[in-house]
RNA sequence: GGGCCAGUAGCUUAGCUAGGUUGAGCGUUCGGCUGAUAACCGGGAGGUCCUCGGUUCAAAUCCGAGCUGGCCCA
C-alpha cells in the first residue's frame, strides 16, 4: 500500500463531505460495509418511525445521529445490525394537514369531496413528506437503508397490527363501551392522551349553590367548566376532611351554605357576604347520600327524569376530591374521568348531552344546538337568574389542547373500542423489568409511574385516514374481528379479491363478511385506528410479520430502540402495551433515552417564539460532522441539550486539529515512499515517546469500548478526541517533528511512521461514528479496504500497554510545563538552550519519572543538564526591611536604609549596610528574610515539586541560541522564495555587531545542516536579501539559490 | 397541583453513585513557536458550585424546603 494523494488543503466540511458522499455512492460503501458484517450474529435495532407530516428538526436530528453512531460502532463490534428506517405516515395530523391545504373546515367537506379523494390526498401527502426526510436524514451522514424503509401504511404492516387487535380481541381484552374521552370538537374525533398538549387558557370560574332536598340550606361546588352543569349528577366530597355547616348574611337575608371548613373563608369572601358564623362541623360522611336539586332542571327536562332514578343527584365520597376551593366537586360522568368512574361504581348513569362536533344534543334541553363552549355564558345567565350563583370570575389555568388543530378538548363519554390494558397491568409491570434502560431511572421511575396510572386505552377513532379497525358486526350485534388478509379472503362475502384490495378506507367498508357466530353478512364497524397504535407494532409488523415468519422468528424482540424523553407516553407505552396485549412480552430489551434539543437559553424550540435552528442552517455555517460530533458531546442519557453555535464552532476547529495531525506526516512519508505493509510496529525499533503514545492509544481504545458499551457516546468521543488533541497532536506530533527530516533510511524516522500510522489508522476506526465523513477522507490514505465503516473496531493489545511509562510521562508533562512557565518568567525563550534545570522533590515516583525519560526531557526543555533533587539547597536568604522598625530609628534616612537593604543577602546585610559613606548595622526586627532562587535561576512548582530553571548565559549557549536566532530566519526566507524541501541555498551574513557572526559561526555546521546551505559566504547573488531584528540586533541576511 | 430530570467561570460542561483544596474546552488577555503555518502551543484573569436550612470534623456531592428551566401527567 502506497500514500499516494498529497493533502494540502485546510479541513473544509464543506469542500470534503459532498466529496464523500460522492464516493460513498460511487463505491457503494453503505453496501459494502453491510457486506462486511453480514455474517456477523444479528443484532434487532428498530428504528421509531418519525411522523411524516414536517421535515427533519433538530431533535430528530441529534435522534437519527445517534442511531447512526450505534450501529456504525456496533457494526464495528461485530454485529450484523438491522437497519431499516421507518416512517409513521397515517393518522390525524396528516388529515389535518391536508385538510387545511384543501380549506375544508369538518368532517362534512370530507364526505362532501369524498373519502376516497381525501385518502388518496393523504397518501400522497405522506409519501412526499417521506421522500424529503429521507434525503435530510442522508444529508446528516446517517447510513439506514433508505431505500427500503418500513413504512406503516404498506398492507404488510397494517396486517401486522389487524393481526395484533385480534391477537388481544382472542384474549378478551378488547372492548367496545362508554367511557370519557378526550374528544376534539373540531376534528370531531376522539383523541388520544398523548395528542393532548397543555396551554394556559382563562375560563370561568363559578361557585354555584346547589340547594340540598330535606333542609333549608346549600351545597357550594366551584367549576370552570359552566357547560357541565346540565350533565351534573351527583356532588363529590372527601369523606374525612371536615366540612362546616354556616350561616352567611347578605344585605339583611340569611342562607346556610356547606363547605370544606378550609374553603369557609375564601368561599364567604368570594359570596361578599357581610357576615357568617359556622354553625355546625361534621365529617364529609355525613354528608354521603344527601340529595339535592339540581339547579337547572327546568331547563333540561332530561334532569327530571334522572332525578327520579335510584341514587342521583347526591352526595358521594370520592377520592379525588381536594379541599382547596369548596371542597364539594360538581360531577358529571359523561364529561370527567374520575366522575364517570365514581358513577360507574355507585352505578349512576352517564349522561352526555353533546354530540362529537362539541355541541348540545337535544337532551340537552334549552342549551339543544349551541357549542358547549359557547354556552357557557347562558348556563351563568340561567343560574343567576335562578339565584344559584354565588360568585363569578374567570380563572387561567392550563387546559389540553389537540395537539394537531389546538382546539381546546371537551370531556364527553362515547362508545369507543378499548384496549382494555389496565387487565394485564400486572404482566406490564413485571415486563419492564425485563428491559434494560439507560439511564435506569427513565425505567425505574419515570415509566413506571406512567404504567401504573395507564387507563384503558382508546384505540378507535371517527377518522379515515388509518388502519381501518378490522370488527365487523352483524345485525344480531356479533364482532368478528379479522387478523389477517387471508381471513378476510376466507370470510368475505361475494366476489372480492384482498390481494388488489387496499386495505385502507372506503375500499375495506365495502367488504361484508360472514359472522363467525351466526354466519349473516356483516359490516365493518367505521372507525380506524389511533395512530398510536400503528407504530406499537413496530416490532413485528416492520418485519413483515404475520406473513413472513422468517425475520420474526430469528429476529424479534428488538435489541434495541434509542429515542428522545417524550415517548415515555407514546412509543415506550404504546408498544410495551401491544406487546404484552398481543404476545405477552415486551418487545425490546435495550432502551436508550435521550433528550431534547432546547435553543440558546435553555427554551424549547417553537415556531410562535421563533427561535427554531433548523439542521440545514447548522450545516451550511459548520458542516455535517461538526455538527454530529456537537450533537453527541453532550449527555444522551435523558438530559436536554442547548443548541450553541459557538460550541459547533468549537468542535469543528477540534475536528480540524485531527485533520492536521493527520496532513502532517502525508508528505514525509510519501516522500519517503513509506509503506505501512511493509514497515510495520515489528520492524522498527520504538523509541519513548512512541512506545508510549501507542501505549495511550491501547487505553483509549479500551476506554472507548467501555463507554460505548453504556452508550456513554459523549464520554467515547471525549476520550478519542481528548487522545488526539492532547496525546497526539500537543505532545507526540510536537516530539518528532524533527525526525521527520532526518534521512531517508533514519531508523527513528520509520519508527515516527509506523507508530504515527498505527495510532492515525485505528483512531480513523474510532472517530468513524461520530465524523464518518472526515474519517472517511483520512481512511483513504490509509487503508485499502472501501470504507472505513467497513472495518472492525481496533482492540486494546495489552502487549502494547504500559501504565508505568503513561504515568511518567504524565510527570514530565507536568514538569516540561512548569520548565516553560519558568522561562517564560525569565523571559527565556525555548529556542536558547538554558545550561541547567533542577527538579527538587520529595516523591519516588517523579525521581523515576524524570530519571527514566531524562533525554526526552532535556530535548523537550532545551536544557544541558538535569539534576533530580530532593532539596534545592541554592536558595539565597534576602532582606526584606520592616520600616515600621526602621523610620523610627533613621527618621529621614529610612529610606536610604531600605534601599540599601532591601533584597539584599543576609550575609551582607547582617555585615552592615553603608549609608553615606558610614557603615551602619541593623537590629534583628528592623530586617526579615525570605527565600529566593540565584539570579537568573527561575522556579515554578508543579504537581510533585518544583522545577529550578538556570538561564545564565554563556559563550556556548549565545552561540547556539544565535545560530538558531539565524537558522529561524534563513528558514523563513526560504518559505519566502517557496523552495521545496531539498533545493540547496548559499547564504550571506552581516550584522551591526559582529559579536553575533562571531558567536555563531561555531555553530557554522549546525547552520548548514538546517537550513539547507552549501557554504556560508560573506557576499552572495542573492536571491533575497532581508534585515531582521535579532534579540535587537539588525541582522542582514542573503539567500542565494543553487541550481543543480 | 403531582411524578421525573437538570441548575457548577461570560458560554458549553466534568466532578455527584461511594463527602476530603471545583477540573476542562470555547471566549478573553498576555506570550511562545514558525519544515501542520489563514496552522500549532504555553501562561494569566475569570467560580456566593441556583437559594435557604439540616446532617457531619468536613457538603458542589447526602437530607429537607424553595426558585428557575425541561419532559410527562392531573
Amino acid at each position: 500500500m502506497d500514500i499516494e494523494d498529497e493533502i494540502t488543503g485546510r479541513y473544509d466540511p464543506h469542500d470534503l463531505e459532498p466529496d464523500v458522499k460522492g464516493y460513498w455512492d460511487e463505491a457503494d460503501a453503505y453496501e459494502t460495509a453491510k457486506e462486511a458484517h453480514a455474517d456477523d450474529p444479528n443484532l434487532y435495532f428498530l428504528d421509531g418511525p418519525p411522523y411524516t407530516s414536517g421535515q427533519m428538526h433538530l431533535g430528530t436530528a441529534w435522534n437519527k445521529t445517534l442511531k447512526d453512531a450505534v450501529i456504525r460502532y456496533l457494526r464495528m463490534r461485530g454485529h450484523d445490525v438491522t437497519d431499516q428506517p421507518g416512517y409513521d405516515m397515517h393518522g390525524l395530523p396528516i388529515e389535518v394537514k391536508v385538510e387545511e391545504k384543501l380549506g375544508f373546515e369538518n368532517k362534512s367537506d370530507i364526505e362532501e369531496y369524498g373519502v376516497e379523494n381525501f385518502i388518496d390526498e393523504c397518501k400522497e401527502f405522506a409519501n412526499d413528506n417521506l421522500d424529503a426526510m429521507n434525503d435530510d436524514f442522508r444529508s446528516m451522514g446517517v447510513w439506514m437503508d433508505w431505500d427500503d424503509p418500513y413504512k406503516t401504511v404498506s398492507k404488510e404492516y397494517m396486517e401486522g397490527a389487524w393481526w395484533a387487535f385480534k391477537r388481544a380481541f382472542d384474549r378478551g381484552l378488547v372492548e367496545r363501551g362508554k367511557r370519557v374521552i378526550n374528544q376534539c370538537p373540531r376534528c370531531e374525533t376522539a383523541i388520544a392522551d398523548a395528542e393532548i398538549e397543555y396551554d394556559e387558557i382563562d375560563s370561568p370560574s363559578i361557585y354555584v349553590k346547589f340547594p340540598l332536598e330535606d333542609e333549608d340550606g346549600s351545597l357550594v361546588i366551584w367549576t370552570t367548566t359552566p357547560w357541565t352543569i346540565p350533565a351534573n349528577l351527583y356532588v363529590a366530597v372527601d369523606e374525612d376532611a371536615e366540612y362546616a355547616k354556616v350561616r352567611a348574611t347578605k344585605d339583611g337575608d340569611e342562607e346556610f351554605l356547606y363547605v370544606a371548613s378550609e374553603c369557609v373563608e375564601d368561599v364567604l369572601r368570594a359570596g361578599r357576604y357581610d357576615d357568617y358564623d359556622v354553625r355546625e362541623t361534621f365529617d364529609g360522611s355525613a354528608l354521603v347520600g344527601r340529595g339535592y336539586e339540581h339547579p337547572l332542571v327546568d331547563r333540561v327536562p332530561r334532569q327530571k327524569e334522572l332525578d327520579n332514578e335510584e341514587g342521583v343527584h347526591e352526595v358521594y365520597a370520592a377520592d379525588f376530591v381536594e379541599t382547596d376551593r369548596t371542597g364539594l366537586v360538581h360531577s358529571a360522568p359523561g364529561h370527567g374521568v374520575d366522575d364517570f368512574e365514581v358513577g360507574q361504581e355507585n352505578d349512576l348513569p352517564v349522561f352526555s348531552p353533546v354530540g362529537e362536533d362539541g355541541v348540545y344534543t337535544d337532551e340537552a334541553g334549552d342549551y339543544a344546538g349551541k357549542f358547549v363552549r359557547d354556552a357557557n355564558e347562558g348556563v351563568t345567565d340561567d343560574l343567576t337568574d335562578g339565584g344559584y350563583m354565588l360568585a363569578e370570575g374567570t380563572h387561567e389555568h392550563r387546559y389540553g389542547h389537540c395537539w394537531r388543530c389546538d382546539t381546546p378538548i371537551v370531556f364527553v363519554a362515547t362508545d369507543q373500542w378499548f384496549i382494555t390494558v389496565t387487565d394485564v397491568k400486572d404482566r406490564l409491570l413485571e415486563e419492564i423489568d425485563k428491559s434494560e434502560w439507560h439511564p435506569q431511572w427513565a425505567r425505574d421511575s419515570r415509566f413506571r409511574d406512567w404504567v401504573e396510572n395507564a387507563r384503558d386505552w382508546n384505540v378507535s377513532r371517527q377518522r379515515y385516514w388509518g388502519i381501518p379497525v378490522p370488527i365487523w358486526i352483524c345485525d344480531e350485534g356479533h364482532r368478528t374481528c379479522i387478523g389477517t388478509r387471508d381471513e378476510l379472503q376466507e370470510r368475505a362475502v361475494g366476489d372480492v379479491n384482498v390481494e388488489e384490495l387496499d386495505l385502507h378506507r372506503p375500499d375495506v367498508d365495502e367488504v361484508h363478511v360472514e359472522c363467525a357466530d351466526c354466519g349473516e353478512p356483516a359490516e365493518r364497524v367505521v372507525d380506524v385506528f389511533d395512530v398510536w397504535l400503528d407504530s406499537a407494532t413496530a416490532s413485528w409488523a416492520s418485519l413483515g410479520y404475520p406473513s413472513d415468519e422468517e425475520a420474526f422468528d430469528e429476529l424479534w424482540p428488538a435489541d434495541l430502540i434509542i429515542e428522545a424523553h417524550d415517548q415515555t407516553r407514546g412509543w415506550f407505552w404504546t408498544q410495551l402495551g401491544m406487546g404484552v396485549t398481543a404476545l405477552d412480552e415486551i418487545p425490546y430489551k435495550e432502551v436508550v433515552m435521550h433528550g431534547h434539543a432546547l435553543d440558546e437559553d435553555g427554551r424549547k424550540m417553537s415556531k410562535s417564539v421563533g427561535n427554531i435552528v433548523t439542521p440545514q442552517e447548522a450545516i451550511d455555517r459548520h458542516g455535517v460532522d461538526p455538527l454530529r460530533c456537537f450533537l453527541l458531546s453532550h449527555d444522551q442519557h435523558g438530559d436536554d441539550m442547548r443548541f450553541s453555535w459557538d460550541e459547533i464552532e468549537a468542535k469543528k476547529r477540534t475536528l480540524n486539529v485531527v485533520w492536521n495531525t493527520y496532513r502532517f506526516p502525508l508528505p514525509y512519508m510519501r516522500l519517503d515512499g513509506f509503506d505501512p505493509d511493509e514497515t510495520t510496529l515489528e520492524d522498527v525499533e520504538t523509541t519513548t515517546a512512541d512506545d508510549w503514545v501507542l501505549s495511550r492509544l491501547q487505553t483509549v481504545e479500551s476506554e472507548y469500548a467501555g463507554y460505548m458499551e453504556e452508550y456513554e457516546i459523549d464520554k467515547a468521543q471525549k476520550a478519542l478526541l481528548d487522545f488526539l488533541t492532547e496525546d497526539v497532536s500537543r505532545f507526540y506530533v510536537q516530539v518528532v517533528r524533527p525526525r521527520m527530516w532526518e534521512a531517508e533510511d533514519s531508523p527513528t524516522k520509520n519508527a515516527a511512521y509506523a507508530t504515527l500510522y498505527a495510532v492515525l489508522e485505528q483512531s480513523v476506526r474510532m472517530l468513524a461514528p461520530f465524523a464518518p465523513h472526515l474519517a472517511e477522507r483520512m481512511y483513504e490514505n490509509l487503508g485499502d479496504v472501501t470504507t472505513v465503516h467497513a472495518l472492525d473496531f481496533p482492540e486494546a493489545d495489552d502487549a502494547l500497554r504500559d501504565e508505568t511509562l503513561e504515568k511518567r510521562m504524565d510527570v514530565l508533562r507536568e514538569a516540561e510545563e512548569a520548565a516553560a512557565n519558568a522561562r517564560q518568567q525569565a523571559e527565556r525563550k525555548l529556542r536558547w538552550p538554558v545550561r541547567r534545570i533542577v527538579v527538587s522533590t520529595d516523591e519516588d515516583d517523579v525521581r523515576d519519572a524524570l530519571g527514566a525519560l531524562e533525554p526526552l526531557f532535556l530535548d523537550r526543555v532545551n536544557s544541558k543538564s538535569l539534576e533530580v533533587v530532593e532539596e534545592y539547597d541554592e536558595l539565597v536568604e534576602v532582606a526584606e526591611p520592616q520600616m515600621g522598625a526602621i523610620g523610627p530609628e533613621f527618621g529621614e534616612d529610612a529610606e536610604k536604609v531600605m534601599k540599601a537593604v532591601r533584597d539584599e543577602p543576609r550575609e551582607k546585610v547582617e555585615d552592615g549596610v553603608e549609608i553615606d559613606g558610614e557603615t551602619v548595622t541593623l537590629d534583628e526586627d528592623m530586617v526579615e528574610y525570605t527565600d529566593k532562587t540565584p539570579e537568573d535561576v527561575e522556579a515554578v512548582g508543579f504537581d510533585g515539586g518544583t522545577v529550578y530553571v538556570d538561564v545564565s548565559l554563556d559563550d556556548e549557549i549565545r552561540a547556539e541560541g544565535y545560530a538558531r536566532e539565524l537558522v529561524r530566519r534563513v528558514q523563513e526566507m526560504r518559505k519566502e522564495l517557496d523552495l521545496d524541501v531539498e533545493e540547496r541555498i548559499r547564504v550571506s551574513f552581516d550584522a551591526e555587531d559582529d559579536e553575533i557572526l562571531e558567536l555563531a559561526e561555531r555553530r557554522t555546521d549546525y547552520i548548514l545542516e538546517e537550513t539547507r546551505a552549501d557554504g556560508i559566504a560573506d557576499e552572495v547573488d542573492a536571491d533575497l536579501t532581508e534585515d531582521w531584528d535579532v534579540e535587537g540586533i539588525r541582522v542582514t541576511v542573503g539567500v542565494e539559490v543553487l541550481t543543480v
